[in-house]
DNA sequence: TTAAATAAAGACAAAAATATCTTTAAATAT
DNA sequence: ATATTTAAAGATATTTTTGTCTTTATTTAA
C-alpha cells in the first residue's frame, strides 16, 4: 500500500493526551496555559490543537477562559482524570469495545476469528487507560523522567 | 470532534486479515479463491479488496494466478503465517514499535509520559499477533465457532 | 487462434482526518 | 468606552484513506 501508518491512536487523540498532561504539569491555581503555549510545549499544530482543546472543554475535562490571562486549566481533580476519559472524548469508545476485525458488534455469541485472542489485549489496554491518571503521569514529566516532545 | 472512529487496525488491514483467513479456510490444493468470492465472503468492497490482495501477493503471503480457475491461495504453510505478518504487510510495523503519544522514537532513554504503562500493552498485542497463526484461526471458522462477517 | 476469465495496474473519485485561516465573542486592563 | 488579549466558531484547504472504474496482461479452454 501507500500507507506507512497505523499508530493505535489518532493524531488528534495524541495531541489531546499530551495537551492534558502539559496543562496538568503546571502548578495548580497559579495561572492558565494559553493555546500558543500548549501547542509549543507539545509540538503540535496550533489551530488543530485549538479544535481539540475545544472538544475537551465541551467534555468538561478542561476549563477555558477568554481574554488577557485567559487560557486552559484542568477541570476537576487530576488524580481522578484518566487517559481513558481523554481518549473517549476525542476518539470515542470503539477502541474499548469494538471488534478487531470490524464485525458490527464484538460479542461472545458471534465472535470474529481473533476475538478469543484479541479480547485480552483490548481489556489490557482498557484497564491500563482506566487506571492511569493525569496526576501521576504529569508528575513524571515534572520529575524529568518522561517527555512531551521529540 | 466529528469523528466516531479509532479502531486499532485500519480497514485495509482488517480486510487483509479476513481475506487471508477466508482463503485459509478452503481445503488445501483444491482450487483458488477468486476476488469476487473473497470479497463476498468477508463482506468487503471488491475493488478495494483487490488492491489489498495485490499487496499480500507482493509480500508473498498469497499466490495469485490469472485466467480461468485463477485466483488466490495461501503461499506457504498457514501454520507459520501469523497475524503480525499480515498486519505488517498492510499497516506497517509502527503499531509494534511506535510511541503511543507520537514521539519520533519510542525508547527507554527518552520515554513519553505513558511509555512505562503502554509498553506492556503494546508488547502484549505484538506477542498475541506473533503467536496467532492462520491455520488455527481458520480452523475455528471451519468449526463454526467464529465468523468472518456480521 | 480466438474468446473468455481472471488478476494487475493505473487513473480517478469520495470520504475522512488533519490542518489553516478568518471572523466573532468574551474578558481584561487602561 | 476603547483597545487588547484570548478562546470559540465556522469556513476552507490539504492530505490520507477508502473506494471505484478502466485498461492491460496473462492464462485457460474451446
Ligand atoms: S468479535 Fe472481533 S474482537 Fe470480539
Ligand atoms: S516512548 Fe511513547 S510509548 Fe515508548
Amino acid at each position: 500500500m501507500s500507507c506507512i501508518k497505523e499508530e493505535m491512536f489518532s493524531k488528534a487523540c495524541k495531541y489531546a493526551i499530551n495537551a492534558m498532561i502539559y496543562v496538568a504539569t503546571l502548578p495548580e491555581g497559579v495561572q492558565r496555559a494559553g493555546l500558543k503555549e500548549i501547542a509549543q510545549a507539545i509540538n503540535s499544530p496550533e489551530a488543530f490543537t485549538a479544535k481539540i482543546l475545544q472538544q475537551l472543554v465541551r467534555d468538561e475535562l478542561l476549563n477555558s477562559a477568554k481574554g488577557p490571562h485567559g487560557g486552559f486549566e484542568i477541570q476537576g481533580d487530576p488524580n481522578t482524570i484518566t487517559i481513558a476519559q481523554i481518549v473517549g472524548s476525542i476518539d470515542g469508545n470503539l477502541i474499548f469495545t469494538g471488534c478487531a476485525l470490524g464485525l458490527e458488534k464484538c460479542s461472545e455469541d458471534h465472535p470474529c476469528p481473533v476475538h478469543h485472542k484479541f479480547k485480552a489485549v483490548r481489556d489490557h489496554l482498557t484497564g491500563m487507560m482506566l487506571t492511569t491518571n493525569l496526576k501521576d503521569i504529569a508528575t513524571r514529566v515534572n520529575d524529568g523522567i518522561s517527555f512531551l516532545k521529540y
